[in-house]
RNA sequence: UGGGGCGUCGUCAAGCGGAAAGACACAGGGUUUUGGACCCUGCAUUCGGAGGUUCGAAUCCUCCCGCCCCAGCCA
């Protein structure tokens, strides 16, 4: 294997490593580097949060540093316990470590209120009894300053009385809220005077029926990264023009200030990211849940057969910046190829079966053969036997009656090579009387050609995958492909919407896939190589009784655009 | 004449005044008991556009054009 296309090489420079490095250089947070990943546990994690979680925990670990994970759970309607337990379960697996570092926004909910009393005590909140109505028309519009509320200027004292008794739990939802006094006239939307708690009386996954009131988002998550001194906040750029309240916020408090950075969320081709979308694929069951190997959450891919390091790779490989992008799948299934072609082992599966005689083979003869699971470096895991017999099964795209342009595998009075086994030749083809369709394929082999190799040294031009008949274990195997059938859903031409763009061919079951016996002692997870059609992993649903595997990746096959040139003649 | 960002190969992305990295994709060729892997080769005289500064600009200045985000008591 070559050193340069091994999954380790050197870190694409990046502007906020370049932010860092500076920081550093100016002795700026005493040589501190404190990140964090602050998901809300409203959703599954999917591959533009490992991106994330890669850059956040990736960043800590390269300066020494630490990295936290904290669930900004300030919203207990959306917000679920299972969740939670699958992001960990998630950002574990893709080998990322929060040490004793684990936290929630709502541990701070004591403190987020006094902080409140303290900028109501200094005349910079208020209590607004307008209704959400009235503050949205309040608020003024992108090009026109927002009006001042009628509740504006309140007395500190019966702010503080107001906001009490909301604690307290004597206002109906929705009926008041507190908000920051800044200026209804500014650019910035987010400065006219933003809501910093609504009441809601809902219960909690974690804090229960203690509060009444919660926190939103923006009054919120600086306060956060200041209580646990996170130095480099980092996050997307939808909050860049947020970054000016946090600023505010942090600078009245005249507490710790961390320094936010914005970067673009990941796009990628041929799905979507948003969690909205994600959930209504679950939701009206397009897809079999969060972990279905179509989706490109954290689990999917998982389910699919990707591997962590596989991640890792691609979330190193597609850099970070400020511009708008759309990464392209193939860059992904590049990565899982990358990893697995260097870590599955290889065996054989017909999943498309058509019956072989091998018409001077002794009928009840049978023969083991020695298979390398690695045969680029034999030693690596051994090998294991794989049986042959009278009767195999070959892949129905492996024969041909009028073999096309360039096609080398078998076809009538051609011989190819049965990996690992003999040199056969097609004598016979057998058809069904009524549909014409092929159903079983007479050949003979040559002993002389055991192992693969003619004593004559005559070569042959193809070699094929096979299982034999009586030994082969029955297989399902699920085929996947795109989920979107445009590159970009979001944007596709036309009015249609978003999901009108499925693709309707992405999952294919195939029931009745033939695999090599050695298969039964795979269990879930594992990933393999089925020579000559690509990466596959076992379904967690796969058991003794029944297989499943999951083709996480087809192999490239130079052989399809010969193909589509054929039929373009 | 609301505010905030961004525009470098088909797709990502380095570059930070000394003269276009790399990856994916694509196209050729070699090699091969996986039409896989591996190995070569090719692929932006040009950096959204126009001016300007400079011996020298993708990098600095000016203007213009295009794209994205913001009017939740979501995050």
């Amino acid at each position: 294997m070559n050193e340069s296309k091994k999954i380790t090489h050197d870190k694409v420079p990046n502007f906020i490593r370049s932010i860092i490095l500076e920081d550093l250089e100016m002795g700026k947070n005493e040589g501190r580097v404190h990140t964090r990943f602050p998901p809300e546990p409203n959703g599954y994690l999917h591959i533009g949060h490992a991106k994330a979680i890669c850059l956040n925990f990736g960043l800590a670990e390269e300066f020494g540093g630490l990295c936290n994970l904290r669930f900004d759970d300030t919203n207990p309607i959306k917000e679920e316990e299972a969740y939670i337990r699958a992001i960990q379960e998630d950002v574990k697996w893709l080998g990322f470590d929060w040490e004793d570092r684990l936290y929630y926004a709502s541990d701070y909910f004591d403190q987020m209120a006094d902080y409140a009393v303290q900028l109501i005590r200094a005349g910079k909140a208020y209590v607004d009894d307008m209704s959400s109505d009235e503050i949205r028309e309040y608020r003024g519009t992108l090009k026109e300053p927002g009006k001042e509320s009628l509740y504006r200027n309140r007395s500190v004292k019966e702010n503080m009385d107001l906001f009490e008794r909301m604690r307290a739990g004597e206002f109906r939802d929705g009926s008041r809220v507190l908000r920051a006094k800044i200026d209804m006239a500014s650019g910035n939307l987010n400065m006219r005077d933003p809501v910093m708690y609504r009441i809601l009386h809902a219960k909690h996954h974690r804090t229960g029926e203690k509060w009444c009131i919660y926190p939103l988002y923006d009054w919120a998550h600086g306060l956060e990264d200041s209580i646990e001194s996170i130095t480099h906040s980092i996050c997307t750029l939808e909050f860049e023009d947020h970054r000016p309240l946090y600023d505010w916020f942090l600078d009245q408090l005249n507490i710790f200030h961390p320094q936010q950075i914005e970067f673009a969320r990941l796009n990628l081709s041929f799905t979507v990211m948003s969690k909205r979308r994600l959930l209504e694929l679950v939701r009206k069951k397009v897809v079999r849940g969060w972990d279905d190997p179509r989706m490109p959450t954290i689990s999917g891919l998982r389910r699919r057969g990707y591997t962590p390091q596989s991640i890792r790779d691609f979330c190193e490989r597609i850099g970070v910046a400020k511009r708008d992008s759309v990464v392209d799948m193939a860059l992904l299934e590049h990565c899982v190829r990358n990893d697995l072609n260097q870590n599955a082992p290889r065996v054989m599966g017909v999943l498309h079966p058509l019956r072989v005689v091998i018409k001077n083979y002794p009928e009840e003869q049978v023969e083991e053969f020695d298979a390398p699971y690695f045969p680029d470096d034999p030693p690596r895991m051994g090998s294991r036997k794989v049986p042959f017999s009278r009767e195999i099964y070959i892949e129905q795209a492996d024969f041909q009656e009028n073999p096309s342009k360039k096609y080398f595998r078998l076809a009538p009075s051609r011989e190819v090579r049965l990996r690992w086994a003999y040199y056969v030749k097609c004598i016979h083809v057998v058809k069904d009387d009524k549909t014409g369709e092929i159903v079983e394929i007479h050949c003979t082999y040559d002993p002389e050609t055991k192992g693969g190799w003619a004593p004559d040294g005559r070569k042959v031009k193809g070699t094929i995958h096979w299982v034999s008949a009586s030994h082969a274990l029955e297989a399902e195997v699920h085929l996947y492909d795109h989920l979107f059938a445009v590159s970009d859903p979001d944007n596709a031409e036309g009015e249609t919407d978003w999901m009108s763009h499925l693709n309707p061919h992405s999952l294919e079951i195939l029931k009745s896939c033939m695999v090599e016996p050695s298969l039964a002692r795979a269990e879930p997870g594992n990933h393999y190589q089925f020579e000559r059609q690509g990466y596959f992993c076992v379904d967690p649903d796969s058991s003794a009784e029944k297989l499943v595997f999951n083709r996480t990746v087809s192999l490239r096959d130079s052989w399809v655009k010969i193909e589509k040139a054929n039929q373009g003649k």
